[in-house]
Formats: structure tokens, C-alpha cells, sequence
DNA sequence: ATGGCATATTTGATAAGCCAAACATTTTAT
DNA sequence: ATAAAATGTTTGGCTTATCAAATATGCCAT
């Protein structure tokens, strides 16, 4: 019962997931994250960033070494790939289906990407994974339900199903 | 730029939103509300109830008359009225195309409902009423995309599209 | 080894939204 | 008309996550 409070009952919430994907992000793209680094990289305070990261580490989500160099622990770690992935998958659904512009796509998969559940993600996948499957059925229907409805209001320049689809897929089935 | 932050720039609070339609709830259950009984419908002490409701007033989605009762102004009907178009569309999706089970796919519905787009509200709709329409694409892809997935991992009862998809749909169309 | 810079942390403030508890007001019932 | 019950508001406290500004720590170069 009250399913509206479950709102806050989530595993990460928003701000601690993108401090996750950051830090992650960071690693990858420069070989190191800091404080500093993950304040920068996100645009706010180093005081902000200070605090939420001490409160990530006890949570047990990042560790530190002795130089102050953060990674993601093993639970951190499969949080943020979490988060990642479901955002994959939302944009690619919103994009690659819907025909909704790559910008509001973003902005509405960043919003929804840590507080759907589990469940969801992986069925959502799923559905995504047939549609670009060699099974006819789902290119005859997409085709259909775009000269039915979309194209005749669709703003983007292409409608054919998104790249982004398909490299989402490979890399969360890598990951997986 | 900065996606990450736009999570706090919505129309209306999660809290909010629940506030709203507690109150359209109540006056089509029975006939009024006053604060007492939206917080006793919402299961949060009447302080919290009385406190929230006077932003509400101040924010222009609710009005008291003078005898306390509480009703929703233009807007504040508006919002309620497409915070739960979008849950009901979203439930619809969850349960009659990747066949969630109702309590999950409740409470995400309920996480995500005052979150997404107008445009990707309204884009999951039409891709709805296409799935349901007389095009026979639509329901040989579904057959065909239960058949080689969901069946298998499908912890439901039945699998047919459910009726709450078409009611949904009806509803909404009625009052749009 | 001392000044200067980058980096990190702490402190005090803010905003939302909840709680409990005290207080105020209004309605109802006798 | 007055006591009791229902209803509404206020106050102070809590949490999360931000900010600005002050302070601390460490590092490098002269």
C-alpha cells in the first residue's frame, strides 16, 4: 500500500547515481577520478561534491586509496552499469520507436533511468531485442505503425530505426 | 547541457502531483475534500497535508471556498488530469505489452508518471492505440514477440493484451 | 623553507517534504 | 450554552542535496 511513497524507495538516488557514472566515466576516459575531478565534471562545489562522496564511500559504494583516487566498488560498480544500461535502453526505446527527438530523449531517460525497476529494464530489452531481430513481424509492424501515425508528425530528419538501437544492444548484452 | 540536473525542473512535484489527484479522487468519491481528508486518503499527518496544500494554494492548483472545502483550479486540473493519463498509459504498456505484473508495474508507473515528456506521453499512446487498432501488424508482432520471449519468462496469469489497455485508451481519448 | 596553487573539507544557509506535538478553531451534541 | 470531538495550523526537528565562503592540507618551485 501508498505505492506514491515508494517514490523514494529506490536503491541510488538520481544525484548518487550520476556521481557513480562520473566517477566511472572519468576513470575510463582519463585513468583517474578525484573529488575535484568528479565537481568539475558535473558542475558543482567541491564542498558539495566532498560531502556526497564521503556519504557514497560510507554507503559503500566508492572507495579511496591513500592518494585520494576514487573507484567504484564491486556493488558501486554493478549500480552504476545498472543505471547505465537502463538509460541505453530508454533512449533507444524513445528514439528508435517512438521517433522522440535525441534531446527530449535524454532529458526523459536521465529522469526515469534510476526508478524503474529491474524488471522493466530487462523486459524493455527484450522487446527491443525482437524488434531488431530477423523475425518479420517486427519490421512489418514498425513500418506499419509509422506510415500510420509517426511519420505524419515525426520531427526528425531520419525515421528508420536508430544506430543507437542497435549499438546499445551489443554493448549491455557484452556487459551482461 | 547538464541533463543530469534538469531531474528537479518538472511542472509539478512527485508529492505535488499526488496531492492533486487525491483531492480530484476525493471529490468524485465523495463529493468533497477538505485537508483532513486528504491526509487521511494519503496516509501523511494532517500538518504535512496542511502545510503542502497552502503551497498548493499558493502555487494556483488549488482553492478552498469558505467553508474549507477544496477543489482544483483550471491548472492544477490540467496537471492532475496528465499526470494520470501518463500513469494509466505507462501502466498499459507495462502490463499489456511487456507484461509486467500489475503491482510493478504499478509502482514504476507511479515513479516515472510525472516525469516523462507531453511528447513521450502522448508518442506511447498513438504506439498503444496502434497495437490495439485493426491493423493486423500490430497484434501478429505481439503474438509473434510472446511467442519467442515473454511466454517463456512470463510469471502472468493470461497473456492476452490486457482490457485495461483498451479502457485506458478509451478514457483518455474521451478527455482529451 | 617559505610563498603560492591545487585540492579537500568544514561550516552555515537554503529548499522540499515529511514527522510529532502543541495549539487554535470550528462543529456537533447534549 | 458549554463540553467534547473533529478539524486545521504552527513549531521545531530531520534528511537530502545543493551553494558560498572559510579553512586546512599537501605539493612544487624558487
Amino acid at each position: 500500500m501508498d505505492v506514491w511513497r515508494e517514490f523514494e524507495h529506490n536503491e541510488i538516488t538520481h544525484s548518487g547515481a550520476h556521481y557513480l557514472m562520473t566517477v566511472q566515466q572519468l576513470i575510463e576516459e582519463q585513468g583517474y577520478a578525484r573529488v575535484s575531478d568528479v565537481a568539475r565534471e558535473m558542475h558543482i562545489t567541491p564542498g558539495s561534491a566532498s560531502i556526497m562522496i564521503k556519504s557514497l564511500r560510507e554507503k559503500g559504494y566508492l572507495e579511496e586509496d591513500r592518494n585520494r583516487f576514487l573507484k567504484l566498488s564491486e556493488e558501486g560498480n554493478r549500480l552504476a552499469q545498472s543505471v547505465w544500461s537502463h538509460r541505453q535502453i530508454i533512449i533507444a526505446f524513445l528514439k528508435g520507436v517512438l521517433h522522440i527527438d535525441a534531446e527530449q530523449a535524454e532529458i526523459d531517460a536521465c529522469k526515469i533511468e534510476h526508478l524503474i525497476s529491474t524488471k522493466t529494464g530487462e523486459r524493455l530489452l527484450l522487446f527491443l531485442q525482437f524488434l531488431l531481430s530477423d523475425d518479420p513481424h517486427g519490421k512489418a509492424f514498425l513500418k506499419s505503425y509509422w506510415d500510420a501515425n509517426v511519420l505524419s508528425i515525426c520531427d526528425l530528419e531520419s525515421c528508420a530505426v536508430c544506430e543507437e538501437v542497435g549499438e546499445c544492444l551489443v554493448i549491455r548484452t557484452e556487459s551482461a
